[in-house]
DNA sequence: TCAGTGATTAGG
DNA sequence: CTAATCACTGAG
């Protein structure tokens, strides 16, 4: 019997490596699609999440961007390079759970909006107990939380972002949102 | 439809 | 310091 190559053997030979974040927003978005979200729990049990919702922001003139405000001590995880997250609490109650992507000084991240089973930002980082300390967290390092191929391809559809009136007609109907 | 909830931000 | 805003959720 063949004796099974050493990537296959070695536990993270699924996990997403650098290039996958280092893409723009618009294709890394799309490609999350299907892909498993592990998080390490508490009690140093691995969870594993398949992506089914995600939205994408896009640059400086991206209206609906955090970073279209110019750069803050909240947003400067964006103007980074991707593979980080970015975490940010809204409403007073709700964690939402980015992926920063693209190169250093191109602010994009992706939304993660929902998995299998889970509908809903806010009810995702809830589930997965995502607060403040993931901050900035390196997705291709972090012992706690990162991506992995599901081997799976799925189709997606898209459409408008979610929540976001305040951007004017054009940033409201941009089909950034990727979804099964 | 609408209140809850508190960090973040711009402005004085 | 103040006040407005907010990439949401759940109850009615």
């Amino acid at each position: 019997m063949r004796r099974k190559s050493l990537t296959e053997t070695k536990p993270d030979f699924r996990k997403l490596p650098q290039e996958f974040y280092t893409r723009d927003v618009l294709d890394v978005a799309p490609d999350l699609i299907g892909k498993n979200l592990i998080v390490r729990m508490n009690d140093n049990t691995c969870r594993s999440f398949q992506l089914t919702e995600v939205e994408a922001y896009r640059g400086e003139d991206d209206k609906a961007c955090h970073a279209s405000k110019g750069r803050t001590e909240r947003t400067s995880v964006m103007f980074g390079i991707g593979g980080h997250l970015y975490v940010y609490l809204i409403y007073g109650m709700y964690w939402m759970l980015n992926i920063v992507t693209g190169e250093k000084d191109n602010p994009q991240a992706v939304l993660l909006r929902g998995a299998q089973g889970i509908n809903g930002p806010g009810k995702l980082t809830r589930e997965l107990g995502i607060d403040r300390s993931f901050y900035g967290e390196n997705l291709v390092t972090s012992t706690r939380i990162w991506l992995e191929d599901s081997g799976q391809r799925l189709d997606y559809k898209t459409g408008p972002r979610i929540g976001i009136d305040y951007a004017g007609e054009y940033w409201k109907s941009v089909p950034w949102r990727f979804y099964i």
